[in-house]
DNA sequence: AGCACGCCGACT
DNA sequence: GTCGGCGTGCTC
């Protein structure tokens, strides 16, 4: 007899077994429809084995379904994903097939001539839409329009049966990209670059770059240049380049587009469903060679995937921290090795780890010295607002206001920087020294002056700002405190009336098409000072920005959190990036109460060496990442007592292990949200531990009530 | 995730 | 006396 087991959609730790009927042929990565209880559900074959018999009595597989199997290396993939983030193998297999959940696009439909058959009737209209249709297939509107006419009369056509009704199957057109369309001049480091990567691509199998070069020095040219040359010498091969926001798709896109004369297939949560089913269906059979997405395209059924990118591989918004927990970054490299293929990091501030990486030689390191075209790195001085403090109530200190008026004078911009939205970050009561939370969370209110509301940024809880204190019930005793770029803009305004003012954030630009917007009057300088947060920060260039002033330097190095030093200079590194061309060399201003902090001073010297081993040498002290790993254990619930009684069992069961400790169970950072209790307990270990085997052992000693959540993030990112 | 079974309040 | 609340448990 035959078994399959099936990877289904559900919670649960394993795959479950089926009968396959005597009739069915069944491989790995069939997709199949089996029974589970009292229904039939999808499912992925993941093994097919003989035996003689089984001591349970086992369902039998219902069906095999007509879409198309996963390939090999695909359940490969998801396989080892699900065991290396601890999380449903059968979920993980159904983040691969998220491109099914909507039909096909519906067929067109045209109308087109019945042999010679002509109206017993003959009409003006009639004939119009006759002469306009000839011997092709039109839609009907098309045609109505073309004709002149209404739609009844093409209708009264069709139903005289002079015209007939066609559906023609929307078959996605994924034009092959020609490697020889528009090639790039590239400089000796970009061609070296391209040249080792496509070497490697050519000779297959694992083959891990980190691309190491500033703003500005041309990794877009090197690694598309690198993907030409791979799909010159073979044309089958498949491309995926992965970029940490959807924002960024477009303009990448339109490069492709123009390097390649045909448009790669894009792949992100905004793409609607029937489409991403055609690209799902077109990766899968091999006709779609270059993807273009946000991490779930990390997941599609890749036919012969050759290249992987991971565009600003630095960036945290590769880490998904909802449903499935999982790092883009490391599942894109995981990939590369399971399927063979070669994998790009690419970053002008590459993470700690894949620096950490590049250095013991895991990863080819090619670096890009020469800045492009004519781009220069900006002057970047620290402000000490000690010496220059800002008037209270209000956040640019008078060397910053002089820059921003000489270089309004010059007729060129400014970009202020600020990481936080909203209007103040803080509300609190003079009377009673209250700070407005949202209810049943533990976040503060920020207060939006567009809105004229107070929101949580944590769960999207909105209120009006009240009269009273809804402590103590004093009038009027409310304050906001601290800035936000709301308020940093209101401040430009007034000191600068005549200047054009705008704001860049997720709250102003909520979506792509008016971020694109805003960028677009940047760039042809009909804004004189963009007040922004980091939405603005990424992979624009503007060529009149000759300013960048970081209102608060400080801001991200506050908190204390493993990653926040890094994160710092990542963020400041990009946000100074943006200003200065040759012409018009740029400067970035950092007002900061502590000038001497070492990420500051680097900052300062533009040496990202020297923060780098700094920042190394403070972990590797401390054995943490990248020279030991972390997870965290997540406990959540609204019954505070049966998540207390959880991390206590859990403290309670540890298994032994070496080179390996837990810390907690302690309250999360948030330690309530949305009326959920939480609890963290965060384990440590050193580098060869196996620290995925540790946690499952010590998981299955601990009974989990339905009433509390456990979720396990293995390699945390952000400590929230 | 569904969908069952299983013990305690407001209704014909 | 029942209908139904969703807490707990199972699905090969």
């Amino acid at each position: 007899m035959k078994v399959a087991s099936v990877l289904i959609p559900l919670p649960v730790p394993e795959a479950f077994d089926y009968e396959v009927p005597e009739a069915l042929a069944l491989a790995r990565g069939d997709q199949v429809a089996v029974p589970l209880g009292p229904r039939l559900m999808r499912g992925v074959v993941a093994e097919v084995r003989e035996t003689t018999g089984s001591n349970r009595r086992l369902k039998a597989v219902d069906h095999r379904l007509d879409d198309p199997p996963l390939p090999e290396r695909t359940v490969d993939f998801v396989e080892w994903a699900a065991r290396w983030t601890l999380s449903a193998p059968g979920e993980m297999a159904s983040a691969a097939l998220k491109g099914l959940r909507a039909p096909r696009p519906r067929p067109e439909r045209r109308v087109r001539r019945v042999g010679e058959r002509t109206p017993v009737k003959t009409t003006a209209a009639r004939s119009a839409v006759l002469e306009a249709l000839g011997q092709r297939a039109m839609a009907g509107a098309d045609l109505a329009r073309a004709a002149g006419v209404s739609s009844g009369v093409i209708k009264g056509l069709v139903d005289e049966g002079v015209l007939e009704v066609v559906e023609i199957e929307a078959v996605a057109a994924f034009d092959a990209p020609d490697p020889d369309h528009a090639p790039a001049t590239l400089n000796a480091d970009q061609a070296a670059a391209a040249e080792a990567i496509a070497e490697a691509t050519g000779k297959g199998g694992f083959a891990p770059f980190l691309l190491d070069g500033v703003t500005g020095s041309g990794k877009t040219e090197a690694y598309l240049e690198a993907a030409a040359r791979a799909l010159k010498a073979d044309p089958a091969a498949q491309v995926l380049i992965l970029l940490p926001e959807i924002a960024l798709t477009q303009a990448l896109i339109e490069r492709i587009a123009a390097r390649f004369g045909a448009a790669p297939a894009e792949w992100h949560s905004g793409v609607a469903p029937p489409r991403r089913r055609q690209v799902w269906e077109a990766v899968q059979s091999g006709r779609c060679n270059i993807v273009v997405g946000a991490r779930s395209a990390l997941f599609l059924p890749y036919a012969n995937l050759r290249l992987l990118v991971v565009d600003e591989e630095h960036d945290g918004s590769f880490k998904q921290e909802e449903g499935l927990v999982y790092h883009g970054r490391d599942l894109a490299v995981a990939r590369a090795r399971i399927e063979g293929a070669t994998v790009v990091l690419a970053s002008a501030t590459p993470s700690l780890e894949t620096l950490w990486n590049a250095h013991h030689g895991r990863y080819g390191w090619l670096k890009l010295e020469a800045r492009h075209g004519a781009a220069v790195l900006p002057e970047i001085s620290l402000l000490d607002l000690r010496q220059s403090p800002p008037d209270p109530q209000t956040w640019l200190s008078q060397p910053l206001r002089e820059a921003i008026g000489e270089t309004l004078m010059r007729g060129e911009q400014t970009l202020l920087f600020l990481n936080r939205r909203g209007y103040a970050p803080v509300v609190l009561c003079r009377a009673c020294g209250h700070r407005l939370t949202a209810p049943d969370t533990d976040s503060w209110l920020v207060e939006h002056r567009y809105t004229g509301r107070l929101v949580c940024h944590l769960t999207g809880f909105t209120m009006p700002r009240p009269k009273h204190c809804p402590s103590c019930g004093a009038e009027d005793s409310l304050v906001s405190v601290g800035p936000g770029v709301e308020r940093v803009e209101e401040e430009v305004r007034q000191l600068f009336p005549q200047a054009r003012t705008a704001v860049f954030s997720s709250d102003t630009v909520p979506d792509g098409r008016s971020a694109r917007a805003l960028i677009q009057r940047m760039a042809e300088g009909e804004i004189d000072i963009l007040v922004a947060t980091q939405a603005a920060a990424k992979g624009h260039n503007f060529p009149h920005l000759t300013l960048v002033g970081v209102v608060d330097a400080d801001l991200g190095l506050r908190g204390g959190d493993l990653r926040a030093a890094e994160r710092t200079f990542q963020l400041l590194t990009q946000a100074t990036g943006r200003a200065g061309r040759a012409d018009k060399p740029g400067r970035a201003i950092l007002q900061t109460w502590t000038p001497e902090h070492p990420v500051l001073m680097a900052l300062a010297a533009g040496d990202r060496d020297a923060f780098v081993e700094a920042e190394m040498a403070e972990r590797e002290a401390a054995v943490l990442p990248p020279y030991g790993r972390l997870a965290a254990i997540i406990l959540s619930g609204e019954n505070a007592a049966a998540v207390e009684k959880v991390a206590r069992e859990l403290a309670g069961s540890i298994p032994n292990a070496e080179r390996l400790e837990v810390y907690g169970p302690a309250d999360a950072p948030l330690a309530l949200v949305r009326g959920r209790r939480r609890k963290r307990l965060l384990v440590r270990a050193d580098r060869d531990v196996d620290l995925q085997g540790f946690l499952r052992a010590w998981l299955a000693r601990v009974k989990v009530p339905a009433s509390v959540r456990l979720n396990v993030d293995v390699d945390p990112y952000s400590f929230l």
